[in-house]
RNA sequence: GGAUCCUUAGCUCAGUGGAUAGAGCAACCGCCUUCUAAGCGGUCGGUCACAGGUUCGAAUCCUGUAGGGUCCGCCA
């Protein structure tokens, strides 16, 4: 990226030489080009100069590089077209800063890209399963996405603190406590005395029952506020029901390797009613039909009426927009969070609208704070509604993953037989085990974040296409390399050559990988990543079916190409990472 | 009724102001006595839903229309 910006005050400086000093600040649209035969960038300046300066572009262009001194980073540039202006880097260029990379920090190894020079605090709030109910399908997007911005800010350097806002709060204890009393006192008192399954089973009888039943529904109510207010006995049923569901929960994060604090919405219970105090100290929060509620600006009913936030209930309880209120303050107040990320699906997007909306009428958000949704689309089946087991059953996330851990499994096994190889149980169920997760996170975070996606086995664990297989197997085909030709990669010290159309191009993308990951930080889109390594495994398995390495015509070039090798590499391992996805030596 | 996201190749999707709109899959044609062919090269395939507008330049920004998803006061 330093090139870039180097190129662009170059070009100011020609600007302002060309055409005096009130264009030293234009800004010279410097964009990377889409094609190859175009060079590396192109300058787009010269046309949207043309009406202020009364000329036709490819004469502004041409004055622009009468005045241009690139020094030794690009060749001579060429002007094309309407007036765009092409720059290729030299070759030389390249190799140097390749040089600089794979020299770089290999222990820790990030590949020489540099911490950002402002880390801020930030949390990243996502997964969010509801205790008494088992994690399903519907978990998946939010945890893996949040995992992945959580450790592409790490990375860069900022103070990330990772948040499980789980659902252990609120009506849904009121059912569950007020049905387990009736059916399974032993649960609300013994430890494990229902297994979750049960509890699952359990909650949806009571939620049944809840919908139905208006005497079970007031009864729940009141069990709410009592947990809310406190009471003894119904805090010890809430917290066995908690443990329970917190067992079952790490197994999936272990499993994904997934790191996250728990910090449900219970903890916020402390400070709501404070939050109800100050909403109508400062006037925003008035009592409608019983409730407390906020208008809103913007939200209309079907009568055109303003749509109100209720922040109350009208029997005193709470309810998630209280909780997201006090967990915004708590945040800023108490964590110093500058930045606050959520990882929900797309259809709390007014929710979260509406609770920012009140928050900042409140001014309890500082114009420094950015605090944002990141909404993701559905995961859906082969019939393109939302996905669920043949029964109709939700799908358990638990069972979904083990499926695409079979699934890899039965797949390599075919090939290890075709190939006549034999491998130990642990080498395949470890390979097995890898892949057929790194699957299912890559081709959740390869699409487009705000889209849904259609879940398919075949798709997501095929060796073709823009896939974790794929991309698993170059790096095991460069390690494979190295097994071979028993190299060192870690003592590779030489220039860099650079000669071939193929060997030019793998160079080329290995050095935008500071920028792929800068672009996920800004954009919260994981796919910018995939998109990335999914280019580079390309470019990569060009080169080596154009290049010869280990028998590369001499030393000098053998060990060059060793080089780019070794760097495609550590690209994927660190982007894999960045991502979730661990890599294989072998497969 | 309102809010919001979306509509791009047969299918699944990239692409938020630049040149002739890209990829994977599918189909078809080639490439293994040579480092893992889980690979590579090529062919075929598009009125970027539609209509206006802004701009030197629009799949991309604005307005409208049609179609679809999701959400909308006492669940979270």
């Amino acid at each position: 990226m330093s090139a870039v910006t180097d190129l662009k005050t170059r070009i100011q400086r020609a600007l302002a030489a060309a055409f005096g000093e009130d264009f030293a600040q234009t800004d010279p649209m410097i964009a990377a080009t889409n094609d190859p035969k175009y060079g590396d960038y192109q300058v787009n300046v010269a046309m949207s100069l043309s009406k202020k300066l009364g000329k036709p572009p490819r004469q502004i262009a041409q004055d622009l590089m009468d005045n241009l001194d690139l020094g030794d980073t690009f060749e001579a540039p060429e002007i094309a077209g309407p007036g765009f202006i092409n720059l290729r880097y030299t070759a030389q260029y390249l190799g140097q800063r390749l040089q600089t990379m794979s020299k770089a920090d290999r222990n820790h190894d990030r590949l020489g890209i540099p911490n950002v020079t402002n880390p801020k605090k930030v949390i990243v709030d996502f997964s969010s399963p509801n205790i008494a109910k088992e994690m399903h399908v519907g978990h998946l997007r939010s945890t893996i996405i949040g995992d992945c911005i959580a450790r592409v800010l790490e990375f860069q350097g900022h103070d990330v603190l990772r948040l499980n806002h789980v659902g252990d709060w609120g009506t849904q204890f009121g059912m569950l406590i007020t049905y387990l009393k009736e059916v399974a006192p032993e649960a609300l008192t013994t430890a494990n005395a229902i297994d979750l399954g049960d509890l699952v089973a359990f909650y949806k009888k009571a939620k049944a029952r809840f919908d139905e039943d208006e005497a079970f529904q007031l009864t729940a109510r009141e069990e709410v506020v009592r947990l809310q207010n406190g009471n003894e006995d119904t805090l010890k049923a809430w917290r066995l029901l908690c443990e329970q569901s917190r067992k079952e929960f790490q197994v999936i994060y272990d499993l994904l390797d997934i790191q996250v604090n728990e910090r449900g919405e219970s903890f916020y219970n402390p400070y709501l009613a404070d939050v109800i105090k100050d909403l109508k100290t400062l006037g925003l929060s008035v009592e409608d039909q019983g409730a407390q509620c906020v208008f809103l600006d913007g939200f209309t009913n079907r009568e055109g009426q303003p749509l109100p936030l209720m922040v109350q209930k009208s029997d005193g309880g709470f309810n998630y927009a209280t909780t997201d209120l006090a967990a915004i303050r708590y945040r800023l107040n108490e964590d110093k969070a500058q930045r606050v990320i959520y990882v929900t699906d797309s259809g709390q997007a007014n929710h979260f609208e509406q609770v920012f909306q009140v928050a900042r009428k409140a001014k309890w958000i500082p114009e420094t704070v950015e605090i944002t949704h990141v909404p993701f689309g559905l995961v859906q089946g082969e019939d393109g509604k939302k996905l669920k087991t043949r029964s109709g059953d939700t799908v358990r996330l638990r069972d979904l993953l083990d499926e695409s851990i079979e699934k890899f499994g039965a797949i390599h096994d075919a090939r290890l037989v075709a190939e006549e190889r034999s491998e130990t149980e642990e080498f395949k169920s470890n390979v097995a085990r890898i892949a057929g997760l790194g699957a299912v996170k890559y081709a959740d975070l390869s699409q487009n974040r705000t889209s849904s996606y259609i879940f398919s086995y075949d798709k997501m664990l095929a060796d073709k296409g823009n896939t974790a297989p794929y991309m698993l197997y170059v790096y095991a085909r460069v390690q494979s390399i190295s097994r071979r030709g028993e190299i060192d990669f870690a003592t590779l010290e030489t220039p860099v050559q650079l000669q071939e159309p193929s060997e030019l191009a793998l160079a080329k993308h290995l050095l935008q990988m500071e920028a792929a990951i800068g672009a996920v930080a800004d954009e919260l889109l994981p796919n910018r990543l995939c998109q990335y390594l999914f280019e580079l495994s390309q470019k990569f398995n060009t080169f080596y079916d154009a290049c010869p390495v280990l028998k590369a015509e001499d030393e000098g070039l053998r060990s060059s190409r060793l080089m780019l090798c070794d760097l495609t590499a550590r690209c994927v391992k660190l982007g894999l990472n960045l991502l979730g996805i661990e890599v294989l030596e072998r497969m």
